[in-house]
DNA sequence: ACCTGAACACCGTTCAAGT
DNA sequence: ACCTGAACACCGTTCAAGT
């Protein structure tokens, strides 16, 4: 009987920098970002340690690289809460769309907008799918303004309710409603209560 | 001459506990949560780096310590800016304050909501920190809601006011808004126009 | 072009021992 | 009651060397 000659794996990966974020990804979703080491996702895709570092920059560069799919997710999600309803309700939806990202995905959630991705913010990648995101939100806030042209009212509108959803969404994963009744589990009923008050965001 | 025979410091440090907190909110000030490390703290107080253990029962006990006095300090903050204006005027200025609270202490503001101080948020200290500010939040919306007897109706609107300003400081903080012409140094300004629809809350 | 192993300078945490 | 030093098991990052 010959030896076992090939190598389970082969000295080349081939897609590690894909397996790589794929672990990443999986941890993320449990421990979050501080629980994302270099080091154990090297060694749970079965590579050294030193490997990651001909993909990534650094620890940092792997987060932007999660960053800019999660941004590409929430686009996404929000173009298609845009669609489950038509005119100004389509842009509750969109909200609604919103926190139920956060809600799904607290670990990408925390780490798109969190101090460790900040670097991204000005990599073109990122860029890009957080614009493209920002623009389905600047649709959505056009179709419920009372004069649509007036970019600076739309813009205005885009910034209330942005900041109305990312805090409601924030304030739920950090845990700090669930005191006044208010659980995470219940987010959608939650947002569209909170949304409620939509035509007071003009 | 007698050799120095006077230790400069005394084996026992007296006020340990309080010495770390500051040293640790430096730090914080300068490079957020995920600077702040044990053992640096330790060093720049002087003192053996297992020393911390007999004040905080790990680095997350240090955190949450952290934390019950940002809350404590917000707390003050809001009261204050209600005091700025009487009636419904003076939420908004509790709105500017909020923000304020976070662009004046961006380290201390993301570690109070940030995971790492998620123990804490059972914690009787930080807890009775936490309520206090809530408190106040809940009197603030007291004032401008038609019906201040309807305890539902004062809740609802806090929660969005409180979404409202959590997620703008949120959103200014991470850096997410100056692309857009936003900057944090303008952020009383930009609380104030966000907060323009106070009346629309309801 | 991609991967490895050893090395370095850090961590958090524990614990027996000192004052 | 409070503090120390050594020890352990982790990190991120770099770099010469391998394929």
């Amino acid at each position: 009987m010959a030896k076992a000659r090939v190598p389970k794996r082969p000295y080349h990966h081939g897609k590690l920098r894909e397996a790589l974020l794929e672990e990443a990804e999986r941890i993320l979703n449990k421990r979050g970002v501080d629980g994302l080491a270099l080091r154990e996702i090297a060694r749970r895709v079965g590579v050294s340690h030193a490997a990651a570092y001909h993909h990534f920059e650094d620890r940092d560069g792997l987060v932007c690289a999660l960053a800019a799919r999660g941004f590409e997710r929430l686009a996404s999600d929000l173009a298609a809460g845009a669609r489950r309803a038509d005119g100004p309700a389509g842009f509750d939806e969109m909200g609604v769309a919103y926190v139920a990202f956060a809600a799904r995905r607290p670990g990408m959630f925390r780490l798109m907008f969190g101090p460790e991705a900040a670097a991204g913010r000005a990599d073109p990648e990122i860029r890009a799918n957080v614009d493209a995101a920002f623009s389905i939100l600047l649709e959505g806030a056009r179709t419920i303004v009372a004069t649509p042209g007036d970019d600076r009212a739309v813009r205005c509108v885009a910034l209330r309710a942005w900041s109305l959803v990312h805090g409601l969404a924030s304030l739920l994963l950090d845990d700090q409603l669930s005191h006044h009744g208010l659980a995470l589990r219940d987010h959608e009923r939650i947002a569209r209560e909170v949304l409620a008050a939509r035509r007071l965001l003009l």
